[in-house]
DNA sequence: TTTTCACATTGATCTAGATCAATGTGAATG
DNA sequence: CATTCACATTGATCTAGATCAATGTGAAAA
């Protein structure tokens, strides 16, 4: 089916606000607007790379996988991320929806050379990269050297920060209260834990009223400061 | 001190390359070759990014750190790979020289211009980060999910990749013996492992047989295969 | 050559977090 | 309403890897 970027939801924050009116007519004629029901997947791991993406409306997890069945998520991307590895042959992770969603998807050879003809689109998929590439170094970090208590409270304030553009209810540029787009075990895959250690230190944070729990899939939180301590606080 | 780029030893492999000799002379004018001894620091995280600059000579390490000093190697560089943050006000990490070594350095808002006015040398720059940002990917799995044996085992076999260019005795594209440009301990912060845990492994590795150990930088892969089952085995 | 000093190995013990095993919980279904 | 089923919590135990503590080792300096 035929995309419309005039109306397009994500048309400003997607790279696409790189374009022009005329180029926005080009590129549409290369996009195909795909829904995508929650658990399916986009692309996998070692495929060749033969489509990039939009992300839309929903959620994304990337993953990469032993093959043991030991997994880890390796990002997340919301509505206005792009999604696949344009410039190379080989997709390195799988990328899975979490929620119903919508991509705008292009043939990775168009992409490329659309993109070669469009360097006001290039410089901002050049942006995205560096800032992604800054985002995952952190986690890296996260991971290698942070406790579990640590990684958990690293995660609730980014997912604060992270869902503070959507909703309202903000209190400097943060949200005090919002639903983690995913369960337990989500969640222990992204801080390289097991569910029961991520499980263990909610209860934790929500008994030493650091944060509140309205049901499983909502986090209130009660004192940022302390959370931020708990963060990068050094072990013991 | 002036830099010349047609005699630079990296001119075909770093972004410089996508550049016509016109180009190289104007980058050249915005250009700094510079020195740094081993352990001196050529940018500090938090800092803000004023400079950005290509590898001529040595190799770098990419660190990030907690307050109590914990440190995470998020990256190494090495002759012809990019440093620094173009297109953001802050560093992320610290770059640290791990042997002595000579970089080429542009004033940050230098670069930024000239790169936006030269979208093949911007391609590049796209191309190396996407790359990059795969690998550091990998290493998020490594660091989420993979046991001391794994990382160790994983981690020889990428430096014998790595270092392939380097060298000759080449098999299959792979060293079978080479020189490790760090010791025990930033091995230790490369795998997110302590020393002695490193040395436990490698001794082991020694034991069975799967690699020799002329000297304690030195390494000779005896078992590939053996080795490669090591570094994705299912744990135990 | 001996001394030194930084680094690596080895051993003994401890512990954070994994694993194993029930037991809640609450939204969807009959 | 009871039943189911997927998910989350809680508890008991185990273990990989950290930590603590000597003990090697070998290249540079005296």
């Amino acid at each position: 089916m035929m995309n419309n970027c005039e109306q397009c939801v994500v048309k400003n924050k997607a790279i696409c606000s790189a374009l022009d009116p005329d180029e926005l007519i080009a590129i549409n004629r290369l996009s195909r607007k795909v829904s995508i029901k929650a658990g399916q997947a986009l692309i996998w791991e070692g495929d060749d790379s033969l489509i990039v993406a939009n992300v839309v409306e929903g959620a994304f997890k990337l993953t990469s996988s032993l093959e043991d069945g030991r997994e880890q998520i390796i990002g997340l991307l919301y509505p206005s991320d792009f999604v696949g590895r344009p410039f190379g042959d080989r997709n390195e992770y799988t990328v899975t929806a979490l929620a119903d969603s919508k991509v705008c998807v292009f043939s990775r050879s168009d992409f490329d050379q659309f993109v070669r003809e469009h360097p006001d689109l290039e410089h901002k998929l050049l942006q995205r990269t560096l800032v992604e590439l800054d985002r995952v170094r952190r986690s890296m970090l996260m991971l290698g050297r942070k406790t579990a208590p640590e990684r958990v409270a690293s995660f609730l304030l980014e997912m604060s920060d992270r869902l503070a553009d959507a909703s309202c209810s903000v209190v400097g540029g943060s949200l005090q209260q919002f639903a983690l787009p995913f369960g337990r075990q989500q969640v222990a895959d992204i801080l390289g834990l097991t569910i029961e250690t991520v499980s263990r230190q909610m209860t934790q944070l929500k008994k030493n009223e650091v944060i509140a729990l309205p049901d499983h899939r909502n986090v209130q939180i009660l004192d940022a400061n302390r959370l931020h301590d708990i963060a990068d606080a050094g072990p013991g």
